[in-house]
DNA sequence: CGTCCATTTGATCAGGGTCAAGACGAGTGG
DNA sequence: CCACTCGTCTTGACCCTGATCAAATGGACG
């Protein structure tokens, strides 16, 4: 492996405020990798070994069921950590990493982690930071689930993809990663038939344009009054 | 306020290992308070002054929408942290905390959260399990909401419920706190009159008893079939 | 050019939400 | 002690959202 150059994580927030010879020091530790597209960076159930930097690219994370159905739990981008299991005192992963398109990650092995917090406090205090944050999400994402009618969750999703990944082409704003019906279906908690129904309608009114793996939102604003819309069961 | 025993919190997992000169530090901090039923501990949206550790009773959190609707997001029982928002780098609580049962907790300002992790390595590590432990138990709902059928999701909820708090009882194991109809609804995502119909059908085929706000599982396992029964939707 | 996968679209239908009454039981005030 | 009230629970009727089933279309890629 070749010597990894500190600028790589400069910037990322989780290393704000550290000197550069401390970067160093943790770039010494960890190992820099490529995942092909639709290959895994860690498998739901599989021995949680280390934890994940993503350097470049677009993860998903996957939760599958015993009978075989799928969730995504979130998608990963640049600069987020994953895998972080050990930070939460488990020792298998809760779920799959996939790579959306090819990426690159830093890993650092699992024992490390405790290391590494306790000599740069910012590290171990932003790791926290981050799985509360990602309490939050989720948490929202149940209410979503338990309250909201299937178009308002699915363009609750879409606006959230375009805030995490959004890039602005001269139609809208794109998604910046392939994602199928299939995947917002299950983002959604829904099928693959409704949310192309659901799109084809949106597209009909303007709101957004998309085509074979490949969602651009056009009018943000009109999706957002449209994810608000008024309430359901309960 | 009278002074606190130690042997409060002496049993309590995130206290172990502690000596006692360390409990008594750590209870001098605290106050102690009672809390009526249905009077809340603290409140969604609400600055967070406090954290707090139930010592009796139950207590359900709760978030609720915009438009009103609420959904019980997990009941604490004794022994455990709630309103732990310090911890995670909010400044505000997310949901609130009802109490379902009169019960008693221990109050920590917030700004001693710090202090008390740095001080006592064991009781932040123990802090950072629990979040870790309700991101997985919260990434389970999810599945479950985006998953599974109603009747599978209402029997999943009273398992835990029974596995949480449940009292034997001649009958069964009894929930051992008042619960209603609208109340278990409101943690499945359904409606009470839904949770009606499937409580009066189980109590036909004898698995629970249930009455007015209580509920009794009579066949914890023939339940437990029912709730891992086929997939569906996906 | 053929194969495979993503997508679309129609038809059907059922799970469970909504609407509407009532019954039941516990607590309250007279 | 009784009447009343309020909140919980039950139950029936109806119907809508969205799942399921089934096929066809259309790109992408080897």
């Amino acid at each position: 492996m070749s010597r990894l150059d500190r600028s790589l994580i400069a910037g990322i927030p989780i290393f704000q405020g550290m000197a550069p010879a401390d970067l160093d020091g943790i770039l010494h530790k960890a190992r820099s990798q490529r995942i092909a597209k639709d290959q895994t960076v860690f498998e739901q159930e599989g021995e949680a070994h280390s934890f994940f930097l993503l350097l470049d690219g677009h993860v998903r994370v996957v939760k599958t069921t015993p009978d075989g159905q799928q969730v995504i739990v979130r998608y990963i981008s640049p600069g987020e950590l994953m895998g972080i299991a050990h930070a939460l005192g488990r020792t298998t992963y809760p779920a799959s990493a996939v790579a959306a398109v090819d990426c690159v990650v830093l890993a650092w092995p699992g024992p490390v982690w405790p290391e590494m917090a306790a000599t740069f406090p910012n590290f171990g205090a932003g790791t926290y930071k981050t799985v509360g944050a990602r309490l939050q999400e989720t948490q929202a994402h149940v209410v979503e689930l338990a309250t909201k009618q299937v178009e308002q969750r699915v363009a609750h999703a879409l606006l959230r993809l375009v805030k995490q990944t959004g890039r602005k082409t001269e139609d809208g704003i794109l998604i910046d990663f392939p994602i199928s019906r299939q995947d917002i279906a299950e983002m959604t908690g829904t099928t693959l038939h409704t949310v192309s129904r659901l799109l084809t309608a949106w597209e009909d009114k303007g709101l957004v344009k998309s085509g074979r793996q490949k969602v651009t939102v056009v009018e943000p604003h009109l999706l957002f009054t449209l994810a608000e819309g008024q309430a359901d069961k309960g």
